[in-house]
RNA sequence: GGCCCCGUCGUCUAGCGGCCUAGGACGCCGCCCUCUCAAGGCGGUAGCGUGGGUUCAAAUCCCAUCGGGGCUACCA
């Protein structure tokens, strides 16, 4: 039997990164056997759910690069794969269960159960139910063909117990003492989660639930139901789930946790995906950057880890490093050439893209995030650059740097070719002449050219800046130092 | 409170009774390279929560304890 697997968020909040970690390993988990993944939307709560998180969640998928066999938008064999279209599916279950005694009709009120689950607290016991609000089913049913509102509640078989097996942690049990009878079905007829969930995983033939720790103390529950429509349980594997840097549980004031705010924060999916697979799974050796073909030949539930995990900024930066520099040149042009027409406020040129593509190389080495590229490049592009009066005097005073400026003209002004050697033997020549160190004689050079005393390597951005804008910000910066 | 899960450097992890003087990666520190900043190279820093057992031998097995997390809804 090939694995079925699914992802299945609520649209009640943007896709997270405790989320988007789940969807890829039960991606990694259905592309390494083969198997199939679908994608559904538990939309059941409908107060919370919303199109613009259901919309982010799609597209955060997509930007992610995990694709889906079966589910919202592609299709498949069981309808569009959203809950909130198969409402009539869940009420037909629900009353079977009903039918079948596994459930039954509720008219305690909420306010009755919450004071009969404090007695159970006081007493240091945890709430199990006993039916002493609710009146024999016969009655019941007649109240609810005669319109009266009603829950349908599971009736948890007590004594006896749920034991199952989970791929992470291993042999997991509940005493049924420990699990309350729980609504399946809302008095306005619309199904809780845990009967919707469990529905779709029987009807869809889920083979195995790859989803967050969250839910495993529900797991008795889900199974309970699915033994209960007469079908066999699915393999379970529940992941540790993420933490912020403080220890507890990753949440906004940490920071970012929508995958969408890591894409416009300059990350690369790739990255991102990298460092998410390895935040709990090992690959097997000591192997950190790895490309996705070689992870997903190499996943499996097995060697997923059982400890929360806390997510690492810092590392995910570096990641971020790694992959950026590894890109081609111009797919990195490609790649940071919205954050830069944004921040130039222009679209770019043919010319422009010819700069851009020379000095990529040594801009990819310095980036982290797809979005710094934009402050480091800016120079190559604009008429004029602004200069701090301080940078001046940092390797030099402010009264030697003209002439050091007047001559590099003079040199530059000179050259036969306008090359990268060239510029640099005119430079070296000069530093030669005067007889200062490249340490010192480059820095106004290069604060000239680029307004900073950081920048790309200095002889590389004066070849991809070109003769005339070269000549004209040393002769602007020289009298600008002259006043 | 009850139940469940988890516990190796600051962080992610390797480790399944002797190969551990606990390995790798990020971070941090130092050195080298160097036109700035990076990148890169080399080196360093730092950990088995605690207490009892079992054993010739324990990070590895058992118990307790402490700590963290989850669930305990007509949320998911």
């Amino acid at each position: 039997m090939t694995p079925r697997v699914r992802f299945a968020p609520s649209p009640t909040g943007y896709l997270h990164v405790g989320g988007a970690r789940t969807a890829l390993y039960n991606w990694l988990f259905a592309r390494s056997k083969g198997g199939t993944m679908i994608l559904r939307s538990d939309d059941t709560d409908r107060e919370r759910s919303t199109a613009e998180y259901a919309a982010d969640i799609l597209d955060s998928m997509r930007w992610f690069g995990l694709d889906w066999d079966e589910g919202i938008e592609v299709g498949g064999p069981h309808g569009g794969y959203r809950q909130s279209g198969r409402l009539e599916r869940y009420q037909e279950v629900a009353d079977r269960l009903v039918e079948e005694g596994a459930a039954y009709y509720s008219f305690a009120t909420q306010d009755q159960l919450e004071t009969f689950r404090n007695e159970a607290r006081a007493a240091g016991t945890a709430p199990s139910y006993d039916g002493r609000f609710d009146l024999d089913q016969e009655i019941a049913r007649e109240r609810v063909s005669a319109g009266e509102k009603a829950t349908v509640r599971f009736k948890v078989p007590r004594p006896g117990q749920t034991t199952f097996v989970d791929v992470v942690r291993g042999d997991v049990a509940f005493e049924h003492s420990q699990v309350d009878d729980f609504v399946i079905l809302r008095s306005d007829r619309t199904p809780t989660y845990h009967l919707a969930s469990t529905v779709d995983d029987v009807d869809y033939d889920i083979t195995h639930v790859i989803r967050g720790e969250d839910l495993l103390s529900s797991t008795p529950k889900h199974i309970l139901l699915t033994q209960a429509m007469g079908a066999e349980p699915a393999t379970y594997a529940h992941l540790s789930l993420l933490m912020g840097p403080d220890g507890k549980k990753l949440s906004k004031r940490h920071g970012h946790t929508a995958i969408s705010a890591y894409r416009d924060a300059g990350y690369l999916p790739e990255a991102l995906i990298n460092y998410l697979a390895l935040l709990g799974w090992n690959p097997g050796d000591d192997d950190t950057v790895l490309p996705l073909d070689e992870m997903v030949r190499r996943f499996d539930l097995d060697t997923v880890s059982k400890n929360p995990a806390i997510f690492d900024t810092d590392k995910l930066e570096w990641m971020n490093g790694v992959y950026i520099r590894d890109l081609e040149p111009s797919e990195f042009v490609d790649r940071i050439a919205e954050s830069v027409e944004t921040d130039l406020e222009c679209r770019l040129d043919d010319d422009e893209r010819a700069i851009l593509d020379t000095i990529a190389p040594h801009v990819q080495e310095r980036t982290k995030l797809l979005t710094e590229a934009a402050g480091q490049v800016r120079f190559l592009l604009v008429d004029e650059v602004e200069h701090d009066e301080t940078s001046w005097n940092k390797v030099m005073t402010k009264d030697e740097v003209p002439s050091v400026l007047e001559t590099t003209a003079a040199r530059l002004e000179g050259l036969g070719e306008w090359d990268l050697e060239s510029i640099e033997g005119a430079l070296r020549g000069m530093l030669a002449d005067l007889e200062i160190g490249a340490r010192k004689g480059l820095q106004p050079i290069r604060v000239a050219i680029s307004g900073s005393t950081v920048s790309p390597p200095l002889f590389e951005s004066i070849e991809a800046l070109g003769r005339d804008r070269t000549l004209r910000r040393l002769e602007a910066a020289r009298s600008k130092v002259g006043d």
